[in-house]
RNA sequence: CAGGCAGGCCACCUUAUCGCCGUGUGCCGAACAGAUUUGGACAUCUUUUGGUUUUCUUAAAGAUUCGGAAUCAAGUUCGGGACAGGGAGGAAAGUCCGGACACCAUAGUGCAACAUAGCGGAUAACAUCCGUCCGUUGAAAAACGAGGACCAGUGCAACAGAAAGCAAGUACAGUUCGGCUGUAGUGAAAUCAGGUAAACUCUAUGUGGUGAAACGCCAUGUAAACCAGUAUUUGAGGGUAGCACGCCCAAAUUGGAGGGUAGGCGGUUGGAACUUUGGGGCAAUCCAAGGUCUAGAUAAAUGAUAGGGCUCGACAGAAUCCGGCUUAUGGCCUGCCUUUUUA
RNA sequence: UGGCCUAUGGUGUAAUUGGCAACACUACUGGUUUUGGUCCAGUCAUUCUAGGUUCGAGUCCUAGUAGGCCAA
């Protein structure tokens, strides 16, 4: 795995799926914001052995366009790929995570990229915090 | 030149690094299963022999079981990695028409309802396309048209007008002075087989319903629920997209394995496909021969960064698949028209 | 993905078979009153948009826009 998270990739295995996975983060996660972007987290295992499951939200509201919300999932997506090896060695335990975004336009990647560092390195100290306490 | 009309084509390109989703071919690892050989464990059974009154126990042989090692063969599943090759649109959109495909007698028949509407052709089919007549718009190139029937019946017609069909009849003029004819006036329409059918209706043609989350299969797993066969009576009651007929349904017994929930596989991408040449046809399009393989995801794949180029990139993202229509929209090319202006 | 519905003053609703878009509340203006309230009078409409049928369209037909609902 420290292979794989070394390399940035982000392949089928890192997706989360199903649709009881997404009414739990949604009822019982914990969210952290950095605007525009929106973390919410469960502890949860995997079947398959994966530490992480990652999704990403572009909600309709917001974006009418289908090809809006693709664009805005592809960002994340992209900088979720990037900046993933900061969680990968900081972190123990199981995690599911699902980023909405919340702005109201289409942003550039420079924007989503430094708020999705900031708010991974949120996560990291709030998680080593938790484990403290 | 400018403006307009019609038709066709393209949908930023390129290099490097990282990354996503299928397909194909090798490689590596793991698990399961197969065959052969080897030696073993001792669990169970059978037979024989000895000890013991018997239970039991000793030894040998055979069978079953278990796991170990080696070899062969290369199967299935999972994971990793390599190489090759592919990866959104002209509208993928709206869901407005027409099909394909699947299931359902609650699917049939009649009425009803709905849709279409000059004529001829094309097509799997259509409300689409082609040709043509007529009408409307335009100066023209051209475009648009639900364009059948008020000599079958019913209805409607505000205001104006004598009068908008059970009827009634103004003024003036002409006159053969019974009446008839013409003009005026109102209006969209006026004794004209009047107007109106995107009014009811009639005529002709067509239409069963539900939609891939349809539907089929697998694993998990349980009921008075489901399916099939047999037997039997009441046919009361119930079900049915608007109605009627028709059709279907309850309870017994035997056998079988369905529904909900969450999951996987198929359906699922090779097709009324695209393209080249030849032929028929004014054309839509058809026929023959050759060539090509062209997205298949399932919280849902095409992106990011850096550099270069140009015309500085509009509208916009497949979700069962096709034929159209409509709407959004950047650029290029070709042909045609000229009210006006300039030459 | 598939199916369905609605749109009329600022708000909530009417409008028979196509024939002058109506009512209530709100807002504004004026009047009544010493002033305010009550009351009286008046004002506020591209009938979602664009075409078509028709002499005439809120109503009929076609296309679009916006909002909402249902199956999951």
């Amino acid at each position: 795995m420290d292979e794989v998270s070394n390399k940035n990739t982000f392949s089928k295995q890192e997706k989360l799926k199903g649709k009881k996975n997404f009414e739990i983060l949604f009822t019982k996660g914990k969210r952290i914001k950095v605007y525009p972007v929106q973390l919410c987290y469960h502890s949860m295992g995997f079947k398959d052995g994966s530490p992480l499951k990652v999704a990403v939200v572009a909600p309709k509201k917001k974006f009418k366009k289908a090809i809006q919300r693709n664009r805005v999932k592809r960002l994340l997506r992209e900088s979720y790929r990037l900046n993933k090896s900061l969680v990968f060695n900081n972190i123990e335990g199981n995690f599911a995570l699902l980023f909405v975004y919340l702005g109201n336009t289409v942003p550039t990647f420079a924007q989503v990229e430094s708020a999705m560092s900031q708010l991974l390195k949120k996560f990291i100290e709030q998680q080593s915090h938790e484990k403290n306490s």
